[in-house]
DNA sequence: TGCCAGGCCCTCTTTAGGGCCTT
């Protein structure tokens, strides 16, 4: 059981992965045992114009990629840095549709699962004010990790809030940590079937 | 022609619609 998880977040220019909207920047960070031991961040140049609200949001300016990488060295250096590392992310619904479209023009394709802290957080903290990783990072008290909305910065949150969830879970459930497999299969039951899911795979 | 995300979740649901969350 690998408990080595890599936590990413993608930096872009739109919602949805394709021709005029790609990734201009990632963020990695490597988790082991409640603890970040490795880090990863490269700006993106793929060639396409960040409007001036993703600007704002984010801090990325269509000057600072003019000399950043390509897409196929920033995305072949994260594919190697992430290996085949179990991975996660906040809402990785998004982040998932980036890695495998970014991946993808590289003749390269995932081959592991992606847990998500969005669908972890909603089960396990559902008294929080709201999802969003900024709230909950407020919200828990969570390590200040830098700038929110770039990419090594909220990767590192995502990284805190998912050692949270699973001391949460370790907590409430029993002593050892839930592994990347578990949390994969604890994000598709309902809250009130998180006990049982547990106790099933315990057995 | 005109428009343009999409997966997940909840409920006034399931023959659907709207909110959340990511950039």
């Amino acid at each position: 059981m690998s408990r080595r998880i890599a936590v990413i977040d993608f930096e872009t220019n739109g919602a949805s992965p394709g021709r005029d909207c790609r990734a201009t920047e990632i963020g990695v960070a490597l988790l082991e045992d409640g603890r970040i031991v490795g880090r990863y961040q490269s700006l993106i140049n793929a060639g396409v114009w960040i409007p001036p609200m993703i600007e704002r949001l984010t801090g990325i300016s269509n000057v600072m990629l003019r000399d950043a990488p390509p897409p196929a060295v920033a995305m072949a250096e994260a594919a190697r840095f992430v290996g085949d590392t179990p991975l996660a992310a906040h809402n990785a619904s998004f982040d998932r549709k980036f890695w495998d479209y970014e991946l993808a023009q590289l003749g390269l394709a995932r081959k592991q699962d992606f847990a998500c802290t969005l669908l972890l957080s909603r089960r396990v903290l559902p008294q929080a004010p709201d999802h969003k990783l900024g709230t909950l990072a407020r919200w828990l008290s969570l390590p200040d990790t830098g700038r929110a909305h770039r990419a090594l910065a909220d990767a590192e949150m995502a990284a805190q809030l998912l050692c949270h969830l699973q001391g949460e879970l370790s907590r409430r459930y029993g002593a050892r940590l839930a592994d990347h497999s578990q949390l994969c299969g604890m994000q598709k039951v309902s809250a009130a079937k998180i006990s049982q899911y547990l106790q099933a795979q315990a057995g």
